[in-house]
DNA sequence: CGTAGGTTTGACTGATCTCAAGTTTGGTGG
DNA sequence: CCACCAAACTTGAGATCAGTCAAACCTACG
């Protein structure tokens, strides 16, 4: 614990003061936690279903997926991840966790002790509100993800998905250019929109054929993006102030 | 303000003792909120999407559903609610509402306003952890309800909608019956799943015509509990303390 | 007893899945 | 540097689930 490294809380503060005012004592506090670093292969289990939430997951390099499954194996990819995002706030005060988190790329996570942060949130309320405030809107993008795969066509659904993922990943680290490696494959994309990968194709085919996206290998870049937006449906005002 | 009438707060209390261990002062504090009351009709606006959120509703009869609509019309459901169920929490701390609530019956809504939630939170460590662990369950059913509309057939999508409809209201109120009348319109239970009323009539005539179910009007009996479960897929740990 | 909203059913259409066969890509070892 | 391999992507053809349209039938309520 406590390695030396400085600023593994960097992306994590950057967050937590859009979303609320932090005092110098705050951020001092944070900077103050017992760590453990660990660095991932490509899906790994970063946390895993049923298991009681005793540590605080950070991302802070990479990208990752929260995820369900069916009785009968089908996947359902509930968000994606990106650095500075925290992985179980939504199991901090539950029994058990209810979904996985798995690695998409190779990843690095911090993990703090769930005490160290509750102890946190009861001596800084700024903090404790900066965490509601995470939480309702992780639970806002879910309530737009059911409308997404609920009432949505496939063709919207993979628009609206894109949209979503740049629209945050721009707002994270606003040097993100628009050309991005795509870190998932298409069969995530599939198991995120509920659709299959096949299908997930003959999307994005129609997109590029459209001359909303271009692609070059992986690589993706918006050729429309007012388009693109106008396709997925896509009005962030359900990101909060995640956007 | 403060009308006579004893007990508004009765269901949020019984609820809240389930979600953490509540004082004496706790209780009190709960009863003495200042509050008003509210009767609607069916499908009245109870919660207006778009409009920041300054009072916290609580539904004390009746039914009511949270929706959003896409740009084209299409409404999703994400969720059914019960006498108990606090209507608007998820924008607590957040700017403006992502969603509307809506009556499904005639009802009765309490509101309080949120400043006085705030300060009853501040005071009260043990409420506020309560109100934490169901707003974490609340995001604990949408992820379920993410996994159902994206990667379940139409009747495991409907069966697995009564399942959870049933077992949140009997762990609500131990003394319902199996046998009940169905609150929601067909129509409801498809803009809830992601299909259309008329499929939804249909997959209920294969739960009635495989004896799983019993349909008298719109009175609805669970004739064969276990295989509803199984064809609905249904684990209720996702519930958490709300089952 | 008439009306409106909800339910039920049928016939047809269309979106998405499934299966299956290539093709491309990126990494690895000779 | 090349050959090979596994994983991912691409495309086609046929099957199936769910949507659309339309009509008839309840049922509660004024």
């Amino acid at each position: 614990m406590q390695a030396p490294e400085p600023n593994v809380f960097a992306s994590l503060i950057r967050k937590l003061e859009r979303l609320a005012d932090l005092t110098h004592a705050d951020r001092m506090a944070i900077d103050a936690l017992p760590y453990l670093t660990r660095s991932v292969e490509p899906r790994a289990c970063l946390v895993r279903e049923g298991r009681a939430g005793t540590k605080f997951t950070l991302l802070t390099e990479g990208y990752a997926c929260r995820q369900k499954t069916t009785g009968d194996g089908k996947r359902q990819i509930l968000s994606f991840h990106i650095p500075g995002d925290i992985l179980d706030l939504q199991h901090m005060y539950l029994d058990w966790a209810d979904c996985n988190v798995e690695s998409i790329t190779s990843a690095c996570i911090v993990s703090v002790a769930v005490s160290n942060i509750k102890e946190l949130v009861r001596q800084h309320p700024n903090i404790a509100e900066a965490l509601w405030r995470d939480g309702l809107i992780d639970a806002s993008m879910l309530r737009e993800q059911v409308l997404n795969v609920g009432r949505r066509r496939g063709l919207q659904r993979v628009a609206h998905m894109l949209c979503e993922f740049i629209t945050r990943r721009r707002a994270a680290d606003p040097l993100a250019p628009d050309a991005f490696e795509l870190p998932m494959t298409q069969e995530q994309i599939g198991d995120a929109v509920g659709l299959t990968s096949v299908h997930v194709n003959r999307m994005l085919r129609t997109l590029r054929d459209d001359g909303v996206i271009v692609q070059e290998g992986r690589s993706v870049r918006v050729a429309d993006w007012p388009r693109l937006i106008k396709i997925g449906d896509f009005y962030a005002h359900y990101l909060h102030r995640a956007a």
